[in-house]
DNA sequence: TGTACATCAGTGAACGCGCGTTCACTGATGTAC
DNA sequence: TGTACATCAGTGAACGCGCGTTCACTGATGTAC
């Protein structure tokens, strides 16, 4: 044996490995048509051994999600730290989303595909970790509201509707990335100008009752 | 046989029987994961009966989307008739689509969820209804902003962030109605107040660049 | 440094099960005359 | 109205297959002394 790695490394290796191949797999079906077989397959293991990673491809779903999600929001939350405009934050957090579904496809097409998939503890995941990114942005939207009496729950309202948002131009993202590259930059462009709608409502809206 | 219905309308309650299964196994679980067999089943037939009828599951699912959408967009239609003030059009979509979430929720359950799910037809036979939902509503908003320069792209830019907003909407009715039952009013008030965020923000957009 | 033992990632055979699909069929309903 | 034939929704046996999970195992790596 030439390999000079602990034999904790070596589980790790094969850990990222159904991690991957899952990833890939889910690309064109859903994680509960997905076959703990076909993951340990695709992976290079016997079947029983995915049992020493994992209970079941459920379990690993889940993994899945936190995997994809806690990066994004560290980045989305560095990037916000000590703003002050609304204009930079838009540019910037379209910027940064388009840049990490650019690096990380299966992720994302994962994330919306079982987002109300067929498997309760991934959507369940995948809902908690959402609600991270609202409450996020509601905190940052407080900030920028200072002295215009929002209530927290009208705040929560509209960071949803961006959150929302964003996810929708998730979508669009990847399907133009399947077909015919179509123009990732007026996806961005849209995606942008919703934002900013939004923004511009919430202008016209604090002066009315 | 006492039954003296003709040999074509029984083919069609059995019909009926598959699609409704269908929609009932698909409540827990994603099209991909339910089988043949288990509809044939629960419709009370043998599973080779079943191609009487559909040449798949994944068939059967693309003749759901058609029926669950299909009075919707209608019933939206024939609301919009006619109407020429924003705040009427926004709280008269809102009950119309809470009316039919209420009165069907599987439906809505198996649109949300199989959006994105791993049955490529059915994916794409969603995507094409909505689209028409889109463009319904954009050319609704041209004939409010008729003399405001808008452009038929930023037009249907602004339909989508809506449809897009209605969709967020009935994900939290259908969460609201299984776990303990948490005010439906509220989140109709909260889609409310969202989609006159967006018509504030059209307004305030018209006087910028 | 060397030895004896414990750990544990991965193996391979075996199981019972539900699956989609084929095929030849049945028998009630529908149609032509 | 009666007869002969066609249609076709639903039946039931059979097939080969991949599935999740169990079990006892192997042999390299790690640890205690």
């Amino acid at each position: 044996m030439t390999d000079t790695r602990s034999r904790a490394e070596r589980k790790e290796l094969t850990r990222r490995r159904l991690l991957d191949v899952t990833l890939r797999l889910i690309t064109e079906r859903s994680l509960a048509s997905i076959s703990l077989r076909e993951v340990a397959r695709e992976a290079g293991i016997v079947p029983t051994a995915f049992y020493r990673h994992f209970a079941s491809v459920d379990e690993l779903g889940v993994d899945l999600v936190d995997e994809s999600m806690r990066p994004l929001r560290q980045l989305l939350r560095d990037a916000r730290k000590g703003r002050v405009t609304h204009g930079d934050i838009i540019a910037d957090t379209v910027a940064i989303l388009a840049r990490q579904v650019a690096d990380h496809p299966e992720q994302f097409r994962f994330l919306t595909r079982e987002r109300y998939g067929g498997v309760a503890g991934v959507r369940r995941a995948i809902a908690t970790e959402l609600r991270l990114f609202t409450s996020d942005l509601t905190i940052d939207l407080a900030r920028l509201t200072v002295g215009y009496d929002w209530s927290t729950e009208d705040l929560e309202m509209v960071a949803d509707l961006m959150v929302t948002t964003m996810l929708g131009t998730v979508v669009r993202l990847l399907e133009s990335d399947e077909r015919h590259p179509e123009d990732a930059t007026s996806i961005l462009d849209h995606a942008e100008r919703q934002l900013r709608i939004i923004v511009l409502g919430m202008g016209a809206w604090r002066s009315k009752p």
